[in-house]
RNA sequence: CGCGGGGUGGAGCAGUCUGGUAGCUCAUCAGGCUCAUAACCUGAAGGCCGCAGGUUCAAAUCCUGCCCCCGCAACCA
């Protein structure tokens, strides 16, 4: 048994996610945490809600809320979101807990112990209106380059050129529109990642396993221009941790707060900390999975991320944790995914477009998503969700492979033999073919979900259930039934096993198909790995009661497709 | 010459590292079955692997140049 720690990319607190967002991290970790618990091994699964930066400030505004309050609810929705999602956390914690601010000011105390933090004193925009500093992206103005009247302060979307606020003319908030700004000094601190540099390229260039995708961004920051900069990581904010040293207050740095992408990786190891208060375990059951010094140094630890997420995670986080000094544990390996769009351009939370989470399961079950989605991961470029490639895989796969398989099975068997299992008379060639052919096809699956090649693991198990198709199309217990109803009975012994048998390893993609199809035999038995073919595909007792059940997956209609294809096309 | 990813039969993808008769799923067509959710099974047709050169006995795969699409990746998250 293994030791593997899990953490997905934490969602930002302000509004629900839409599907990109779930195909992203959270979906794809679940289905790592469900297969490594299935195969026997011992998981801690993080993850938590992102709650401080400006966007969240405003969204709070715009609800007309205070800060606190409103990222209470939005965590309480995307955690029951999650849950109906079928997401399997150990713990979904919050960055804004208590355990969050102890720990991020204790790194912070550590790396200026260690010489590792500057302060830096630099101008920034002040709103009087908003009555707040303006990150860069929200100063807009006309671009001195192209006179597009709407650049912004970092970079001018339509010429592309990088940008100061300070260049901008006419500049303005992007919240209020408000003119009444100014430039004032203001001092922060930086972390002097520059430094690490180096033990960073050794550090990723020993990692041979991950994703092209993940490496190839991280070498991009360590070499670009002049290499990797040092960052700030406080920000002039109301609402998130206060910087202090440790315990200590920090001189000159009152009234403001780290920054969320310092405070927002740490938040790992703090909702594993949260996990231990909230089930009354000690800090030594939190600290074995994040403490090489105290039982971590077995443990296997994966981040799953999208792209865009990609350099904290291989660059400033892993200096947060190199640069205290202390024995933390360091990622194994990071699987990063690119951008699933929808239906020719991106998912927009602001124009309505695609689909979010909330309304995916106001139509559709979660395992539908669940299949479809993992089934089309962006796994090495972009790709898309349509209507028509949603309908056609869900009603392919779902329906008419798996699902039509346990029906014709089990209502053929009740029909004949009556609601119980019949019996098994032995196995002849065609039995043992389709066991081996299985067995071969169950190797690969497990080899792609160890690896985790999701696409490739969710084509293997496709296969495997066509093979229950196959068999039973080969094996025609319906000609048989009128010779030699021994014969007729031991095919539908190993078709009931069958049903069975992808209960049991489906479970990671789909777990609520799986444990229906498990309840076919009223066993209330969970979802179990298959260690010995020939067992698993006998394990059934003779007599035992099946129910026929219910359908599995409905099909999709056309209409329906039609009809949603419009729902969410969004207001343009 | 901003950077990264991608360009393979109608659609979605694998194969490219480690050159050697181009593979999978869906859709299409034909046949079979009739237990089943008009589902299932079998077979066929369909591709000069973005373009142009080069290396080689041999290139989707290696090299050079070019074209096209997607994304923006720390100071929004």
């Amino acid at each position: 048994m293994n030791r593997i720690l899990i953490t997905s990319a934490i969602p930002y607190i302000n509004g629900i996610k839409h599907l990109g967002n779930l195909v992203g991290s959270q979906l794809p970790s679940d289905l790592y945490a469900r297969y490594m618990r299935l195969r026997g091994n011992e998981v801690m699964f993080i993850c938590a809600t992102d709650e401080h930066g400006t966007p969240a400030e405003l969204a709070a505004a715009k609800a007309n809320m205070p800060v606190a309050e409103y990222c209470q609810e939005m965590y309480e929705v995307q955690k029951n979101l999650a849950k109906e999602f079928r997401l399997s956390f150990d713990y979904f914690g919050r960055s804004s807990s208590k355990r969050n601010h102890v720990l991020t000011q204790h790194f912070a105390g550590q790396l200026d112990k260690n010489g590792f933090v500057s302060e830096v004193e630099e101008e920034q925009i002040y709103s009087f209106t908003d009555e707040r500093f303006l990150p860069d992206r929200y100063v807009q103005g006309i671009c001195p380059n192209c006179h597009y009247e709407n650049a912004r302060g970092d970079q001018c979307e339509n010429c592309t050129k990088q940008l100061d606020p300070t260049d901008l003319i006419e500049p303005r908030s992007a919240i209020s529109g408000s003119t009444e700004l100014e430039v004032r000094k203001t001092k922060h601190l930086y972390l002097r990642q520059s430094l690490f540099r180096k033990q960073l390229e050794e550090w990723i260039d020993s990692k041979k396993d991950w994703p092209i995708l993940t490496t190839s961004i991280a070498k991009k920051w360590l070499h670009d221009d002049e290499g990797l900069q040092d960052r700030g990581i406080t920000r002039d904010l109301d609402w998130g941790i206060p910087v202090r040293k440790g315990k200590d207050p920090w001189p000159g740095m009152e009234g403001k707060v780290f920054y969320v992408w310092f405070d927002a990786p740490i938040e790992y190891i703090s909702a594993t900390a949260e996990w231990a208060d909230a089930n009354g375990k000690s800090d030594a059951d939190w600290e074995r999975w994040w403490r090489t010094d105290k039982g971590a140094s077995d443990v296997r630890y994966i981040q799953f991320m999208g792209k865009d997420n990609v350099p904290f995670h291989t660059l400033s986080f892993p200096v947060t944790i190199m640069g205290s000094n202390e024995p933390w544990k360091l990622v194994d390996k990071i699987k990063a995914f690119n951008y699933l769009n929808y239906d020719g351009g991106q998912f927009s939370t602001s124009l309505g477009r695609g689909i979010f989470m909330d309304q995916a399961l106001e139509i559709l079950p979660s395992d539908y998503w669940r299949w479809w989605l993992l089934s089309h991961i962006p796994e090495y470029s972009d790709s898309e969700f349509t209507w028509d490639n949603f309908c056609e895989g869900v009603n392919t796969d779902l329906a008419n492979v798996l699902g039509n398989f346990v029906s014709r099975v089990t209502k053929f068997c009740s029909s004949h033999f009556g609601s119980k299992v019949p019996g098994n008379f032995g196995w002849t060639g065609l039995e043992q073919k389709y066991t081996a052919n299985i067995e071969q096809n169950l190797s690969d699956y497990q080899g792609f979900m160890d690896d985790i090649e999701i696409r490739k693991a969710s084509q293997s198990l496709r296969k495997i259930w066509a093979l229950g198709n196959e068999y039973i199309q080969e094996a025609a217990p319906w000609v048989a039934i009128k010779t030699d109803k021994n014969r007729a009975a031991t095919m539908l012994n190993y078709s009931l096993n069958l049903i069975r048998f992808f209960g049991n390893i489906s479970s990671p993609f789909i777990p609520d198909a799986s444990e229906k199809l498990l309840g076919t035999f009223k066993s209330g038995d969970k979802p179990k790995w298959p260690e010995n073919m020939d067992t698993a595909l006998t394990s059934l007792q003779e007599g035992q009661e099946f129910v026929v059940p219910e359908i599995i997956f409905n099909k999709i209609s056309k209409e329906d497709s039609e009809l949603w294809k419009n729902r969410f096309a969004g207001e343009n």
